[in-house]
DNA sequence: CCGTGTGAATTAATTCACAGCG
DNA sequence: CGCTGTGAATTAATTCACACGG
């Protein structure tokens, strides 16, 4: 057992509130951050709600309420300090101090993870990459060693990861995150498409292309149909009729 | 203008409800395709919705609720016929039929994306690659050929596509999402770590490494919080002290 | 004034609990 | 008798609308 993450990052952000902010705000302040990320680099210091609302392509009112939640950080009649939002936001997601992140199977996609220059912009960092073919143990990608996964004990506790991601085939998907979870990995991002079984207090994300795609193609599907009871309406002919009136 | 995909899919389902179903009862639809796919594959004729809500990893009562919207498929005493109401769930989420797509971008992420071989399986179809880049037109690619994106249009056309993967960088994303909606695209997986800005009725949905990891390390965070208020919380001991009991 | 922060109202999603069918 | 399908109850999320501070 080596020494926990750090334990309190040096913003004053802290247990504060942390809990009971509602999932779905958790959810949307990755975007809100990388909004201000780009604000703040292009110069902006300060924003009022509506237009950080229209960058991050919500309602103004549930972008405050959304905020509301962290704290009261906005200056009535101005708006938001960008550079303080961005320390706060961070702070609350845990990004500010360190995130160690692990992706275990490197195969192409696990390649292309791997390869994504954008991750240590936004507060993790990639610190291993593992896999159990010796085909690819022992080369680099991505400024990395691919280690063996039977190292995985070690690179976890050398490394304190907090995170793992899952980048290989369904049928080895459970198996590693049994191991993972061993290991005292809690976090997992799972790119299987499988419902991965874990014990309470593990939480998995799931990211599958093929489900992604399944649901747009059921809009696509609904906007057709749609379309076609549209035909029937023909209350569009008052918009052109009106341009002669 | 080509002909429009094929308008009503072979099954019996059809306009029906299709509409008024709940968008959390769509984003859960495809984990229920796969688990029946695999339960078909397996040989289960039928399966009652206390064992499949548990391999989809949802409670039952949801689960039937999510059926209720399509349907009354099941039966009482028994459960669901697996074959037929994998027909049935294929029919509504529109993978019954054609389904055709294309990735843009083909650089790490396009590559593995166009290499992952369950989607045909899943009900849809890889049928067109694009890039800009010289070096990579004209590439063999999963069995395709990488075409020059100033042929959007034509690919769009020919192919009657129903939905774009945008896996290229932030910065022409938007730009390319633009010339998609004009091409006719209605429907866009964008992996690129950007809000693309497009007209009412263009469905959108992001997927970005980088969010999901920062939600999971909120998640990593507040359960090191949690558990250092159960320090103070002895009631752990209970559980030890009785095996001596 | 302008824009935040927030109660109150609305709408969506989940869970409960049980009537009723095979 | 077991399991579906579903109203009713609960809980979560979103939107409204406006009081209040800078």
């Amino acid at each position: 057992m080596t020494a926990r993450r750090s334990f309190a990052p040096s913003t004053g952000v802290r247990a504060e509130a942390t809990k009971d902010i509602p999932q779905a705000t958790i959810d949307r302040l990755p975007v809100y951050l990388r909004v201000l990320a780009s604000l703040v680099e292009r110069g902006v210091a300060t924003v009022p709600s509506a237009h950080l609302a229209q960058l991050a392509g919500v309602g103004s009112a549930m972008l405050r309420k959304d905020l509301s939640h962290l704290g009261s950080y906005g200056t009535r009649g101005v708006g938001y300090d960008c550079d303080f939002l961005l320390g706060q936001l961070s702070g609350v997601l845990g990004v500010s101090g360190r995130c160690p992140v692990i992706i275990v199977g490197i195969g192409n996609l696990g390649h292309a993870l791997a390869g994504y220059a954008g991750l240590r912009a936004r507060g993790v960092e990639l610190v291993g990459l593992l896999d159990s073919s010796p085909a690819v143990i022992g080369q680099e990608v991505a400024g990395h060693l691919v280690r063996d996964i039977a190292d995985l004990t070690a690179v976890v506790e050398e490394q304190d990861v907090a995170i793992a991601v899952l980048a290989l085939p369904a049928e080895h998907a459970q198996a590693v995150a049994e191991r993972l979870v061993a290991c005292g990995v809690r976090s997992i991002l799972n790119f299987a498409p499988v419902v991965l079984r874990v014990p309470d207090g593990v939480t998995v994300r799931r990211l599958d292309l093929a489900s992604e795609l399944q649901i747009l193609a059921f809009h696509g599907q609904r906007r057709e149909a749609t379309e076609c009871a549209d035909l029937d309406d023909l209350d569009h002919l008052d918009d052109l009729l009106e341009v002669t009136s």
